[in-house]
DNA sequence: CCAGAACCGATACGCTTGTATCGGAATAAG
DNA sequence: CTTATTCCGATACAAGCGTATCGGTTCTGG
């Protein structure tokens, strides 16, 4: 038999190719050549490791999910110890990729949503990613807000919660607000949500 | 001198032209061809009227910016009377084009938004319309709060606003979320406002 | 009526794209 | 060492793209 290849880690570095083309001139411009090119690999390795274009996108795409989620879940797991109060910031701030090392991850994310609005398979996967995202945000949300039921309906803010922070991304991206506009909506929003799970008027911060 | 033909109604009418085929396939997908087809002129009309496919693609997104800021300030002066809760709510809901049939308008804005990441001309096209936008939301709230200067920063209110309708407009888009849900979310973000409005701003957190 | 200008649609061209194909290099088994 | 198999990179190819060009048509001004 012959030379062995581990397709497994080809694809994902293929991934990470398409991620740097798509951030530098958008996913319209991404060409299999380019891609291999930025890979360092053949443009009959690319073929081999997807039998279409489109599968090299769709794969992408749920890399990129993937690697998002499992940032945010991650800087939880971190800091464990930490009130519940700044854990939802820090999660929220990390799913609104506003800090200036994501923004190429954050233009990549969007380029995927738009174009998931007219390719429903793109569209499945990326509903797979915000199903995490929210899951995670409500769980955070109920468990900031007591162990008692009292707190608002932690899925209805969670769905408010990630809207906002997508809507501020896209706002960042194309320079309507400047990063520290954006964070200040984000840190407010969080504050009253905060202030709305603990029902006493004293606001009591983290 | 020969045949006259007036070229603006012509221009915009090929932009109708491209806004659907946006709709339909995308913004990559969209051929000078396909928009000669679509609009019912001929290929060397389109080029007559715009030099080159970039240039076309500019004319059409301001031309549904305009579209959207007017249509939000037509629904205003039409109803004159009301309060201006009511004012502000039905401004935030034609915004954020939730109703079925501005879904195509929709789609067609979040795809050039996605384009304006990475193409720089088109991103001033949309700050122009995002702060036009913002600059009535943010009027409205602002005389929705009284006369008093009590309010709560009506510039920070409409951005806030202003991304959570953008958010949900594209969660809808794909699928994440239902229009009804979507709908819910912005009143409940409304209603809070407006009741910040009333009770005046107790402690402000940022 | 007749020039001449402005516009029309069609066609041509060079280029890039995604994908298919193919001879050869490399490696494990015999 | 030979042989068979698996992967490699290069090249081929048809299709579709944006754009340029060009004869014909239609209308205005004299």
């Amino acid at each position: 038999m012959p030379k062995q290849v581990d397709y497994e880690s080809r694809r994902r570095r293929i991934a990470e190719a398409v991620c740097l083309l798509v951030d530098e001139h958008g996913p319209e411009a991404v060409t299999m050549r380019d891609v291999a090119t930025r890979a360092e690999v053949s443009l009959g390795a690319v073929q081999r490791c997807f039998r279409t274009k489109e599968e090299m996108l769709l794969f992408a795409v749920d890399h990129v999910g993937e690697r998002i989620t499992e940032r945010a879940r991650a800087r939880l797991a971190g800091s464990p110890a930490q009130s519940a109060a700044s854990a939802l910031g820090h999660a929220a701030t990390e799913v609104a990729l506003l800090r200036r090392e994501h923004r190429a991850e954050a233009r990549v994310w969007l380029a995927f949503v738009a174009r998931a609005a007219v390719s429903e398979p793109l569209a499945a996967k990326l509903r797979t990613s915000y199903a995490a995202l929210q899951d995670l945000l409500s769980r955070l949300i109920a468990e900031a807000g007591g162990d008692a039921a009292l707190t608002p309906d932690p899925q209805r803010e969670a769905r408010s919660l990630l809207a906002l922070t997508d809507g501020l991304t896209s706002h960042v991206l194309i320079g309507h607000l400047t990063t520290e506009e954006a964070e200040e909506t984000l840190h407010t929003h969080l504050a009253r949500l905060w202030e709305r799970l603990h029902t006493g008027p004293p606001g009591n911060a983290d």
